[in-house]
DNA sequence: ACCTGAACACCGTTCAAGT
DNA sequence: ACCTGAACACCGTTCAAGT
């Protein structure tokens, strides 16, 4: 099926393997590290060579982004919780994941697999279409902020700025960025039950 | 009180001076197309005359977001929505406002006085301060996502692209970006009011 | 179909030196 | 106290040309 190779040094590349080069130097070198001639050196490549398989450099990120927030084992589920608990853990999976798919997704760039496992849920929950997809986007909009502003905060502390806390407030002395992103989303939906009520 | 100016070309600058600038090329450029020299150009001055001011980029663009999010007129209400519509007023006010405000609010340089108002009025709602520290963030996550997002669509649209909805699904033929800001809100507000029950 | 080599028009930051 | 001029080490993108 697929071409036969070369030796493994000079054999050609598809759109995957310039995907997996570049999830590979965002993991080191995060994403203020993720340049086009970064990703040329992992393959070997002359920096134009990429120009081939992407268009530019978005669509390359797009394409990165899509990788963080797949995947089979995609949690579907009636628990509204869970499936924003597994869409922050794909994105906590890769190194400034939150940010590189928030901006996908603001371009236009990304479809969002756990947006429409939210819809349903919300809308198994006795929400109308519309409203169901107010409560998806409002508790995408909160998973995808609070990851954000953790990562950072987590890469801050590694640099040795910032105490590594999720937190919004400069100083706060409570409980672990896990429990405040529980917290968060309960409120969500504990306003989604209320909107169901209706 | 202040030094006796030169002619209004020659002038030497301010702190002050550097950030009104940088706002007009934000303004006009986007965030995007806000870099040192366009900023230095602004002001009749070269690049590393912009390093005695600042020092660095980052902290240059946190003074900016300082501008977009501060205000005498901030709103200081019991009415969490309102604080909220506010807010999203204040980033809608510059082009790409919510993209600089999360960037710099999650590198821990930018106070949000919008936070404080809406912790003391989730603490006037009947939350615990811890609660209401989490409702605050909450919010403000939700604010500053779907303003970023939205931002982003209107200005691929005037590019050309995608039409200017702010909803994150592919296809959608609903209600207006404000509508469906209020509704998100409204959703964790009714979270907020359940939680402030129990 | 996939890649090289070289160029273009930019970046942020530093630093000695000027006034 | 505030700014110039020049340099350093980078960027994303394009394009003719090769195999």
């Amino acid at each position: 099926m697929t071409p036969a190779p070369d030796d493994a040094a000079s054999a050609r590349r598809g759109k995957a393997d310039v995907v997996d080069a570049a999830m590979a130097v965002l993991d080191e070198h995060g994403i203020a590290g993720l340049s086009m001639r970064r990703i040329a050196d992992a393959l070997d490549l002359q920096v134009s060579a990429l120009y081939w398989h992407f268009p530019n450099k978005q669509a390359l990120l797009a394409a990165v982004s899509a990788r963080i927030v797949d995947g089979a084992d995609a949690v579907r589920s009636d628990d509204l919780a869970a499936v924003a608990a597994a869409l922050r853990d794909r994105l906590l999976a890769h190194r400034d994941g939150a940010e590189i798919v928030s901006s996908s997704l603001a371009l236009g760039l990304l479809d969002l697999p756990a947006r429409a496992h939210l819809v349903d849920a919300a809308r198994r929950a006795g929400l109308a279409d519309a409203a169901a997809g107010v409560a998806a986007d409002t508790l995408v909009h909160f998973v995808i902020g609070f990851t954000f502003h953790e990562q950072q905060r987590l890469h801050a502390a590694v640099v040795g700025a910032a105490a590594p806390v999720a937190d919004l407030s400069p100083a706060s002395a409570d409980a672990s960025p896990a429990d405040d992103f529980a917290a968060g989303v309960e409120l969500i939906v504990a306003g989604i039950r209320t909107a169901a009520r209706a």
